[in-house]
DNA sequence: CAATTTAATCGTATTATTGCAATAATAGAA
DNA sequence: TTCTATTATTGCAATAATACGATTAAATTG
C-alpha cells in the first residue's frame, strides 16, 4: 500500500526507520556533509552545490528539519541554514547504538 | 519523478543513501535486531515475530540481502538468515565516519 | 511604490514502495 | 509420486517520494 505499517513495532524501530529514511537520498546526504563542511551556516549555496533544482532542494531541506538533523534562520531575504549539533550527536548515538548490537562472532550460515 | 537522480553525487553519497534506505523501514530494523539478538541463525520465525504477512517480508529479507547485511542459506525447506558480520562492521564504519564529521561546535542559528 | 532577490509552495508527472492474496517453487516425508 | 512445509514470486492496488516549472511570499533596495 506504499505506507508502512506502524502497529506492532518499537518507539525506537520508528524512530531508525524515520532517521534513516532522511539520509535515504543522496541530495540529503550530500547537504549534510555540506553543512558539516563549511564552517559557517549557508543558505542557498546549497543549490549552487548540488545537480538539482531550487524547489527540489527546498523539499529535502524541509524533509532535514523534519527529523530535526538541521535548523534554519531566516537573515534577512537569506535563510541560514546548519545543522543541529544536539540532534547530530542523538543520532548518531542512536544508530551507533543500533549498530554496536552484539552481533554473533562466528557467521552462521 | 520518484527516480532519484544519481549523476552529480559522490560513490559514497549514493552508497550511504542506498545503506540509509535499507534501513529505512520498521520492519527491517526489527528483522536486524531479531537477527542480532537471536544467537543462532533464524529462519522464518521471523514471520511470526513481526505483524507483516510472509510475502511482505520476504521482499524485506531480499532488500536487506540486496545490500548486503544478511545472508540467507538454504537448509532444506527453510533458510536460515543470518547478519553479515562483515557487512555489518563496514557498514557501521560507514556511518561512524558519517556522524563522526567534525560538526562546528557554537550553534550557528 | 516598483524592482530585485531568495526561499517556499503549488501543480503535475513519473516512478518507487508497501502490503497482501494467490500462486509457484523447492525440498523433504509418507 | 503425492502430500506437506517453507520460502519466493507475481499481480494487483494504494500511497509515498522525486523532480521541476510556475508561482507565491517576504524582505531589501532603489
Amino acid at each position: 500500500m506504499g505506507t508502512s505499517k506502524t502497529e506492532g513495532f518499537t518507539a525506537q524501530q520508528l524512530e531508525l526507520a524515520r532517521i534513516a529514511r532522511a539520509l535515504a537520498h543522496p541530495a540529503r546526504v550530500a547537504i549534510l556533509q555540506y553543512l558539516a563542511r563549511v564552517n559557517a551556516c549557508i543558505g542557498g549555496e546549497i543549490v549552487d552545490a548540488l545537480p538539482l533544482a531550487q524547489p527540489t532542494i527546498s523539499r529535502h531541506l524541509k524533509e532535514l528539519k523534519a527529523v530535526g538533523l538541521i535548523k534554519g534562520q531566516i537573515e534577512g531575504v537569506r535563510v541560514n541554514y546548519c545543522i543541529d549539533r544536539e540532534r547530530w550527536e542523538e543520532v548518531q548515538a542512536l544508530l551507533g547504538g543500533f549498530f554496536n548490537t552484539s552481533v554473533n562472532e562466528q557467521d552462521c550460515c
